[in-house]
DNA sequence: CTTATTTTTGTGTTATAACACGTTAAATTC
DNA sequence: GAATTTAACGTGTTATAACACAAAAATAAG
């Protein structure tokens, strides 16, 4: 056991075993990333740009003020204005005011937007099938649940 | 299942079981590198910057070349040569030159390098701890496993 | 009802990351 | 052994991230 992850570090020895886990999530999440990004990249997408119009697609046709987006966000970024105003110049967003609150900057996912997330989604899904290829259903439930118990006292 | 990754993300469901994996791997290893670098700041260091010192005391006293260190790291950084600048300033690393290759820029971790990495490594170890009371022993085996069947057949 | 506090936002600034290129040295080929 | 290819490095440039702050609006307190 470790073997792999001792290859990709190309190192012998670990401090011990929460170590050992520590360093093996952040790979796999690296690693995952990466291959991720190489797809959002053929869209002309980052991938903090692609959470965003991921998390707008799922309340379209309405939008999410700004502070909503943040927290909804797996990696939350702090400049969530910026990230959109790229968006924006692309097209791929719009702006809009509350009529409820008027300090909030809401923003919706444009119809460019839902067709470049719908011309992005079969790639995403290959994603997933390479991690099919690797676990089972059943190591894919043990290894959420493993997961979750690390963060989960968090929440 | 899947419910504090539902509480994290504030969504309800899911695409399929392979991308809420993939999720939980991201948010996963997102917490954990936060409070990571909670730690790492407090020394004054980033996480490319302690990574760097950490594969540089691997070795200590002797160093490694640059695109070595580009290798051992967890996310390889393009860019590793402003890293060990900034290690550079503040006298945490020295640079040497290779008598067998003139090409490469050798860098090794200093004393005083050292001594930060063991300031530093008892609040490491103590994240560990934080691990170690939300998982046994035999699930942290599991779970390190699962995630090098994910990333391991790419090696 | 007025004042204080909190929330949300945007922007200015600085630091870092990503990308591309040119240079030098080693390795390979012919 | 000369010429070509590959490897490793550093730097210049642009894009993005991180941090801090101030303004506007909502909420809470007095």
């Amino acid at each position: 056991m470790g073997d792999k992850l001792k290859q990709w570090l190309k190192q012998t020895k670990f401090e011990n075993l929460d170590h050992e886990v520590s360093l093996n999530i952040f790979v796999a999440a690296y690693f995952l990333r990466s291959k991720h990004e190489e797809v959002m990249n053929k869209f002309g997408l980052t991938m903090p740009q692609y959470n965003v119009l991921r998390i707008l697609k799922g309340v379209y046709p309405d939008g999410h003020p700004r502070c909503d987006i943040i927290t909804r966000m797996i990696e939350p970024a702090p400049d969530v204005t910026r990230i959109i105003d790229r968006l924006l110049k692309d097209q791929l967003v719009e702006r809009f005011n509350s009529d409820t609150d008027k300090r909030l900057s809401m923003t919706r996912i444009t119809e460019k937007g839902i067709k470049l997330l719908e011309k992005a989604n079969p790639e995403i899904l290959a994603l997933g099938t390479y991690i099919s290829s690797t676990l089972s259903n059943t190591e894919k439930k043990n290894l959420s649940d493993l997961l979750e118990k690390i963060y989960g006292t968090y929440i």
